[in-house]
DNA sequence: GAGTGGTCTAGACCACGGG
DNA sequence: CCGTGGTCTAGACCACTCG
């Protein structure tokens, strides 16, 4: 009856309630154990799995203490864009604008620490959504890090869902940030509209793979749960 | 030597190495257990990492698998105002620009919930980065859920960070998305600039709690690693 | 029904770091 | 130094779910 979830969800309950208090030190896990009447490995689950959600500071020696100022995470899932568009109940379809081998620009070049005007392939691609422009895509895909690039088939599927299935990635950064449209290489929106942007850089190990922006039509919204 | 992240690690380069391709099934932890000569519990540990880190589905009597799209997650951290503008290396400031008790608008009602035209505080404020504007804040408080918020000095301190510290919340949500500059309550760009804007509304158990969007100056970007 | 992951235990040793 | 959390073990029982 008493698991590591109902635990977490009494000292959980304690902290919101105040008694203990942000900043004072909790027991130890010895002595939780002990009250509880569990093991300290299950105690040791439960304060984790907090510590995890930022509701707890953890350190040796220095003991567990309720964090002041509870840094809440959200966690963004990054899903292919065909799934984010099928889950909002649209038809998927995306088109192939372009595809070229062209020296890289120095603003990628840099992003992917790479020699200024390395040979990139760059693929400019329209995903849709019930046939109304979705998401604008501007990639550029590093050869010598995925040498099947080539000869993919990007017009049966979307270079976004190509290499998520054959570069698996080590780590990456992305950055969301709002945009005019008319700016980018395809307009997917009147002149002047506020789009929002997802620009993400993959590598794998040391090699970069992959740069690429995704401009979404006007209205679009990236949502997450706190 | 062999801890269970070494084995997280081991099972990690397999997976990247394609000796366990997407969607085959991995050994039972078990077998796993007895190949590296440690405990179940340990496998156990790194294993269940990896498939909250989403790269493994794990499924009692199916097995575990290695996910086909690997879904991966990024964490965003909402940290306060004030830390943020000072990890950038600038001074914060913030200015309370008003504070009234106004019935909420239907749409402020409707996100929290709450009988149309409810009595809530309407806080404007402007946060300060080096005394240019960083953020605009428009912000609804529940008087209900927040009994001591009619005393807060909201000139010393924001009602972002007093909420913080005051008002533990147990879940919300917030959602990202573009806006033109011009439509807010505080002008902190030139009119039809594209403005990053972040809407989150927090709740302790049923009861709403605050309602607030913030509109960045222009520029600002949202980053998080993968 | 039976195999697999999920969890718990009691005990142990270790690494870190505050005093 | 030595208390605290971090981790590992060997074994056990349970819950879920696939076949």
């Amino acid at each position: 009856m008493t698991g590591w979830q109902d635990i977490k969800a009494e000292v959980l309950a304690r902290i919101h309630a105040r008694a203990w208090p942000p900043g004072s030190a909790i027991p130890h896990e010895a002595a939780l154990a002990q009250e509880f009447g569990v093991a300290r490995a299950t105690v040791n689950r439960a304060l984790r799995s907090l510590a995890q959600a930022g509701w707890l500071d953890r350190r040796r020696k220095a003991g567990t203490r309720v964090a002041l100022h509870p840094v809440r995470k959200a966690t963004l899932s990054i899903p292919i864009l065909r799934a984010e568009v099928t889950a909002l109940g649209h038809a998927y379809a995306h088109r192939l604008l372009s595809r070229d081998l062209a020296p890289a620009p120095d603003a990628i070049a840099a992003a992917l620490a790479l020699p200024t005007a390395t040979m990139l392939w760059h693929i400019v691609a329209l995903h849709l959504a019930d046939d109304a422009p979705f998401a604008a895509e501007d990639r550029w895909v590093n050869p010598a890090a995925i040498p099947g690039f080539a000869d993919a088939d990007l017009t049966r599927t979307s270079a976004n869902e190509w290499l998520v299935q054959h570069a698996p990635f080590t780590h990456g950064d992305f950055t969301i940030a709002a945009a005019r449209a008319g700016a980018g290489p395809v307009p997917i929106a009147p002149c002047g509209a506020a789009l929002l942007t997802v620009t993400r850089t993959t590598w794998d190990g040391f090699r970069p793979i992959t740069w690429v922006r995704l401009t979404f039509a006007q209205g679009h919204q990236i949502r997450a749960a706190l």
